[in-house]
DNA sequence: CCAAAAGTGTTCCGTCTACACCCATGG
DNA sequence: CCATGGGTGTAGACGGAACACTTTTGG
């Protein structure tokens, strides 16, 4: 401790994580409910402060993977919330991120061992403080870089089929898309995949699975999709 | 002090205005010499630290207002930027803000007061700590930003002709624009109106000029100018 | 009279949109 | 055999990109 801003105060500055599965044709939230006072038992997102030695970026991986036991997964700083009065106890700055994981990946035990729950992103409940701002500034990130940016794929497994990517697209942006236009575009862009297998799981005709090839990402000038 | 959190860590949370202005015919960026140590000397944006009872953005308007004498300036987070060491004295962290400004506006005694610059954003030299990164996250936003939101009359007086404009358009899209094709869109954009005053500064011949008008905002759909 | 900036239309091409029917198969 | 989801093509509209010359006037 050198001193130098000694005569500014501290704050306590958080992280929240904002995280999104896709399952059961919708895009969803993991929630919980709060486990600590002030707000105990409010359905809130997770989240956890940062410590003097971890960026922010670190103290929510750190978070996610306490919680879904997942690392490396799609994360972005959605920004920083600060007004006065908004945590109820003290005043706290909390950054919140929001991360894409596929829902297959993550091991259920430890979603009910926190009491947490997926819950459909058109149909949330009231959270704590301001975590449903933060939810919705979450979901216009996604909106808008889906457009310039693979988001999807976080959100899929690693063989999937075009029907089920069309509607990872739908969910995030909310409205429908024609199939054929979609597939029409799905074949400009070299980065996916199509491959020889066949998922015989929603259908019984069966459905050719495709794979997300990052080496041809490049190749593609922009990805508008 | 009801002692919630208090067996966390507290941490100083600054504020950065990363404060761009259009003059010259280039995107400028209002830049000083750091008044203080650590860094003291070095090129840096301004900042300061957020006390108890405001907000982020309240801490950024202050800083703002007193280094231009501007309120109600256009303003946006960048982003929260946290790397352990990125204050070399102690653990700082600290929110970016962008704002946009019209030069003509500003008080230039303020600027020799505080001994800023305006530098152009193409060749700027390198800033204290982390801001270089600051700012090019900024420039990004605002790349993205301008197609759907009418920033660029921020950076401009209340009249202006459609070739400064242009010239604010091509400065934050960093590219050159065809003047004709650039003009047509422009009379689709319904909240730009024609004045009948014209401008001889730039020219013999005169140049129209325009206004911004809010309350056509919403008749246009998109702007994608 | 000429330099310097303002102003103006058309054509082409690629992209997006709207739209409806056949296919394969398990039960 | 039929219900269910998978898969396919075309035509018209629209928007963006390329492109060059005329106008005005102060000096």
């Amino acid at each position: 401790m050198t001193g130098y801003y000694g005569e500014h105060s501290k704050v306590w500055v958080s992280v929240d994580c904002i995280i999104f599965g896709f399952d059961h044709g919708k895009l969803e939230l993991l929630i919980g409910r709060r486990q600590m006072d002030p707000g105990r038992g409010e359905w809130s997102l997770y989240g956890g402060f940062v410590s003097p030695e971890e960026t922010l970026e670190e103290a929510a991986s750190r978070v996610l993977l306490s919680l879904t036991g997942l690392k490396k997964v799609y994360m972005r700083q959605v920004g920083a919330f600060s007004a006065v009065d908004r945590d109820p106890g003290e005043r706290v700055i909390s950054v919140a991120f929001c991360a894409l994981i596929n829902v297959k990946d993550y091991d259920d035990t430890l979603r009910k061992e926190y009491g947490l729950e997926w819950v459909d992103v058109q149909t949330l409940p009231p959270l704590y403080s301001d975590h449903n701002e933060m939810v919705k500034q979450a979901i216009g990130l996604l909106r808008r870089r889906i457009a310039t940016e693979p988001l999807y794929f976080n959100l899929l497994p690693d063989l999937f089929t075009l029907t089920q990517l069309q509607h990872v697209y739908e969910a995030i942006l909310g409205e429908e898309i024609d199939k054929r236009n979609f597939r029409k575009r799905v074949k400009t862009m070299h980065f996916i995949e199509q491959t020889s297998l066949v998922d015989k799981q929603t259908s019984k005709r069966g459905a050719q699975l495709y794979r997300f090839n990052k080496r041809n990402l490049g190749s593609s000038s922009s990805f508008k999709l």
